[in-house]
DNA sequence: AGCTTCCATCTGAAAAAAAGATGGATCAAT
DNA sequence: ATTGATCCATCTTTTTTTCAGATGGAAGCT
């Protein structure tokens, strides 16, 4: 087979180290291996990779371009290897994590670039879901780890660990009647309130439950818009107000009452049966540390 | 070096052909040829990349997964291969390529997905100018193709090619005066028109013009965006103003004079100087043929 | 049961790669 | 200008790798 990969290696590395002889030295070669791989590649190519005028080789236009390309198989060998590798190590090959719209989404570039960095051959998929139940989810085996707001009693399936706490808000459209002023427990019963539309049925549900009217809305933003257009009030994360497109349209009265911030705990889940990989593992540890500076409180 | 190109060649035809034999044919190779190749990358690789039970080897679910690898490196191995083969046919490695806005876009998608067909190791660079004039960067070199509204006279440097005729249509807002009925040219000429803002002076620029007042404006989606306030009518090709966001607050009125839909020539151009590659000649005879289809008229 | 086709393994032949030696060229320092 | 170090290309020899052909055991089909 012309083109080999041996040949690849000497180019790249005559070219990393400005010399055949260098190169040489840092394959633990000979000058001579090194001077031919390279000749027999710009044979194979028909082509000069470098030019050899003075005493040192120097790139031509279409060496400095095919060393990229030659990088880039070397590259994905070397991938391929690691792959096989995790294999061995038994890690996952596929993570899926179920992350609610109620965590703030700030922290979570950095941490799966961290994650693509410690397990670079795993593949990755995140899912927001809107509809379905993230403990749902971990418990059907569709994601191997969920993020998700404690609406209602866990089962006993799923283990969870406590990321924090967030305090909900109240708000409403700018010319709704709440938001002349502070508001009280009474006034808040006698005007529309939405809710998220829960996902399954229980207790938790009602602990959010205020007003006598009240309308089921799939997702917090959506409940914002629907909140300008003065449809009722809501309680909503503080951080989701802030990042909303109509946010200037949007007031959050204050409250005369105490305990007035209901806040909702955060819950990292798994399944407790489903054996966890080490990216697993290390994706709780990585989201539990985050629990101070991501998240208010 | 362990997991060699013959290794992964092996293995790859192996799994395509169902059996070592099959491969060791399809590759002119003895079948102990490829049992070796394939029984030493499983070596190397610490795993086994084939269930031998039975009369064929079967992939197990490492050897699925490191299959799609192997057919990376190797494919890689190839691309590299055709970029020095565009390289001694002197192929453009780059090629830019210039759009007016005006353009409709539908069929670029199509047209491009068979650009990278042809030449898979040409970078291309599509170029969306708003306040620069496409001929200006196709004169400085800076594209090698553009397609541009012939505002001007073109230099006699820039060869040309017209790919057709876009009607203008007069768009005004809901509210506008113009929007009550059929409009004659005294009219028009009362009220403020809104102009793409010409990049270079010259007579074309005065032929659209037909009231006393003129505003200028970089973009025809943002003379959209300004005619629904009101501010002006403007002429407009229909099918921007058709996939405008705010072509529901758009009324086009009818024009009482002959001749009334202003057509604008479509051009494709390029550099008389600059040798042009296969690529650049290839991607001018598929904008040219595109001309029936992809343009109204 | 018999036949075919599969795979693994062994062996010797062929090919490829590497090392070592040599000579001509370049560059920097003297 | 000369010297010495270092560079690359090329040749020869040695080592390693790859390949083909042969053999035997196992699987599947009739």
């Amino acid at each position: 087979m012309s083109v080999t990969l041996e040949q690849l290696q000497a180019f790249v590395a005559a070219a990393e180290h400005g010399s055949f002889s260098a190169a040489g030295r840092a394959l633990r070669k000979a000058q001579s291996a090194i001077s031919t791989q390279v000749a027999n590649l710009e044979d194979d190519l028909g082509l000069a990779l470098f030019s050899r005028t003075g005493r040192n080789p120097v790139l031509t236009a279409a060496g400095e371009r095919l060393l990229a390309e030659a990088r880039v198989v070397l590259d994905r060998r070397e991938h391929l290897i690691g792959v096989a590798a995790s294999f061995e190590a038994h890690v996952e090959h596929r993570l899926v994590v179920a992350i609610d719209e109620l965590y703030p989404e700030q922290a979570l570039g950095t941490l799966f670039a961290a994650f693509a960095a410690h397990f670079p051959h795993v593949e990755l998929e995140l899912l927001f879901p809107m509809l379905e139940d993230v403990s749902r989810l971990v418990l059907d085996g569709k994601a191997d780890i969920g993020v998700m707001w404690r609406q209602e009693v866990l089962p006993t399936e799923i283990a969870f660990h406590t990321l924090g706490w967030v305090p909900l808000q109240l708000v409403c459209g700018k010319d709704h009647p709440l938001a002349r002023g502070v508001v009280d427990w009474e006034e808040l019963k006698r005007h529309r309130q939405l809710m998220v539309a829960a996902r399954s049925e229980g207790p938790e549900k009602q602990r959010l439950r205020s007003a006598a009217e009240v309308w089921w809305v799939e997702s917090h933003w959506i409940i914002l818009q629907m909140v300008r257009q003065g449809i009722g009030w809501a309680l909503v994360p503080d951080h989701i107000i802030r990042s909303s497109p109509v946010r200037d349209d949007l007031v959050t009265p204050p409250l005369q009452f105490d305990g007035a911030d209901w806040p909702v705990a955060l819950e990292l889940v798994w399944h407790k049966q489903r054996p966890s990989g080490p990216a697993a593992r290390w994706l709780r540890e990585r989201f539990a540390a985050l629990r101070i500076s991501g998240l208010p409180r």
